[in-house]
Parts: structure tokens; C-alpha cells; sequence
DNA sequence: GTCCAGGAGTGAT
DNA sequence: ATCACTCATGGA
């Protein structure tokens, strides 16, 4: 078992697991139980530290940290983005939200799978194909790794419709082929500057702009990442409509122009503006969720 | 039963 | 380059 003080660095494991960035993820009374590169994962936070098991429980703490983000300094990236009252009460509701450094095969297949469609058939669908293509993790009975793009590959459209993917399976098939053939190193963009990694990773199959910006922002290190989904746009346009220069569509909800709500967030928070959206995102399915219950 | 979801591909203009 | 249309699925 790991044990990581986080002395006074603000973290929040609900708020950063259950904002919807990750889909794998589950909470079991206190513990958040979750599949890290063939590890199960197991952490609570108690006091003030986070207590991490780890099956196989070859990882350290330095691996935790690095997939938590743990190493971003927080309050100096929310001083920044903290540019009006909208966001700072964002921030002020969910204390401790950090993004995560995701696997960035999973977080791309994830959200191939995530275009237009809702966050809990999301989830359905990336477990099972955790549980129909994954492989077993020594000394854990129930989960499994995420499985590679080496293996989807070799999978069938019938196989991946079979887990819910519906007119997606192609994507996601011809995707993890292009990936599993060398053709897009996702490794390798890390290194890259955004734009480049964003341009590179629209040439797969059912990557646009959207699904794009996620991966950039959530497994290749863009924090200037700005990724614009029906939420965003909605809670942009009312808060922020001032800022966009056309006039029409406040009300109705016609098709709006990705570019101009995801500049327009990229120049107005800043180098940071992907925490700034996800801070966004979080605070508004929080107020959907709380109404409807 | 209707509506909608962390959108993208396609074809017409 | 920018519309308008379609796409499969299941939870609310």
C-alpha cells in the first residue's frame, strides 16, 4: 500500500474522478476503484492523504502522482484562469479537481466511442470492451486492462457493434488499426506542440475537432487545449455571449461554430483554458444532475 | 412514446 | 470553405 501526503496540495478524488473526464472509473463506498496501465488502482483520501493499493502493487508513488496530476501546481493555475466571477465559482464548487494524465490509447478510443452520445452509455461501452478484449490482471478476478489497439484491431465491426458502439464500430476499428500499424504515434505527440497533435490526430476515422482537443487535453499533456461539447457551448453562449461576436442562436440551439466558442475560450483563459473548461463542464452536469434527482 | 447525448462523415453548394 | 442531413443505441 501507498501512502501519498498531500499536505496542503488540494485535491479532490470525487471531483476528479466523477467529472466525467474518465469512464472507467467507479466508486465502492470511499474507495475509487479504477485500471491504470494493467494495475488496479484502489485509493481513498483520508485526512490528508491519499492510501493507494495497487494490484499488481509494482508502481510507486511517483506513477500515482503523475496519472492524479499531482505534480500541476493548482492554485497558481486556478489564480489564472480565475478571470470572472462565472469561473471563479466554478472553482470555489469543486475544490480540488484536477485533470488526469490518461493513458492516451484509452482516452482516444474512449471518446471515439463518446461522440454523441451520454456519459452512462459511454461508460457501458469502454467496460465492455474491457471485459470482452482486455486481458487479465494478475492477482484481480474482475478487471481488466484496457485493451490495446494491437487487439481491437484484430477484433470485427460485428464484435464491437456486439458492446454498443452502433455506427461508431468501423471508427473505432479502422482507428486502432491505423494506430496499431505505426502510422499515428501517440507518444510521440506528446512532444508535439498542440496544434500539430491536434492536426495528426484528425486523420483518424471518427476523430474530429471535439474528440481531438479531449485527447490532446487529457492524455497529451495540452493544458491549451480547449475541446467544445454541447455543455460547453451552451454554458459559453449564457455566460460568456458578450465575447462572440455574432448575436443569433443565444436562445435557440442551431448549429454553432466550433471554432469560434473554442478560440474564443483559448484566448480568453489562457495557457491553462483546458482546466478553466473542464471546471466549466464539471460545474454544469453538477447542476443537471441535482436537478433532476 | 419522445427526446437527447463530451460529434463526425458525407455530399451539395 | 460552409451548410444540412444522417448515423445506432439506450437512459431519462
Amino acid at each position: 500500500m501507498l501512502l501519498l501526503d498531500l499536505k496542503c496540495t488540494p485535491f479532490s478524488l470525487d471531483c476528479t474522478l466523477g467529472c466525467g473526464q474518465v469512464f472507467r472509473w467507479h466508486k465502492d463506498n470511499d474507495t475509487w476503484i479504477g485500471v491504470v496501465e494493467g494495475h488496479v488502482l484502489r485509493v481513498r483520501h483520508i485526512e490528508n492523504r491519499l492510501e493507494v493499493v495497487a494490484t499488481p502493487d509494482d508502481v510507486d508513488d511517483v506513477f500515482v502522482q503523475r496519472y492524479l496530476r499531482l505534480d500541476d501546481d493548482l492554485p497558481r493555475i486556478l489564480g489564472d484562469i480565475g478571470r470572472d466571477e462565472v469561473i471563479r465559482e466554478a472553482i470555489q464548487t469543486l475544490i480540488g479537481l484536477r485533470l488526469v494524465r490518461q493513458e492516451a490509447w484509452e482516452c482516444l478510443a474512449s471518446y471515439i466511442c463518446a461522440s454523441f452520445n451520454n456519459i452512462s452509455r459511454i461508460r457501458g461501452i469502454v467496460n465492455r470492451l474491457g471485459q470482452r478484449f482486455g486481458h487479465d490482471i494478475r492477482g484481480d478476478p474482475v478487471l481488466q486492462s484496457f485493451p490495446s489497439a494491437s487487439v481491437l484491431s484484430k477484433s470485427t465491426c460485428q464484435e464491437l457493434e456486439a458492446c454498443g458502439l452502433g455506427y461508431r464500430a468501423p471508427y473505432l476499428l479502422d482507428s486502432a488499426t491505423a494506430i496499431a500499424e505505426g502510422l499515428i504515434d501517440l507518444e510521440s505527440l506528446k512532444r508535439a506542440p498542440y496544434e500539430d497533435a491536434k492536426a495528426e490526430l484528425m486523420k483518424l476515422p471518427g476523430v474530429g475537432n471535439k474528440v481531438a482537443d479531449c485527447v490532446c487535453l487529457f492524455a497529451l499533456d495540452k493544458l491549451d487545449a480547449f475541446p467544445v461539447d454541447v455543455w460547453i457551448r451552451r454554458i459559453i453562449v449564457a455566460n460568456y455571449s458578450a465575447h462572440l461576436s455574432t448575436m443569433e442562436g443565444f436562445l435557440s440551439l442551431k448549429p454553432w461554430h466550433y471554432r469560434q466558442i473554442n478560440a474564443f475560450g483559448r484566448s480568453y483563459f489562457g495557457r491553462y483554458c483546458g482546466y478553466a473548461q473542464q471546471y466549466l463542464y464539471a460545474r454544469y452536469s453538477k447542476v443537471l444532475a441535482t436537478k433532476r434527482t
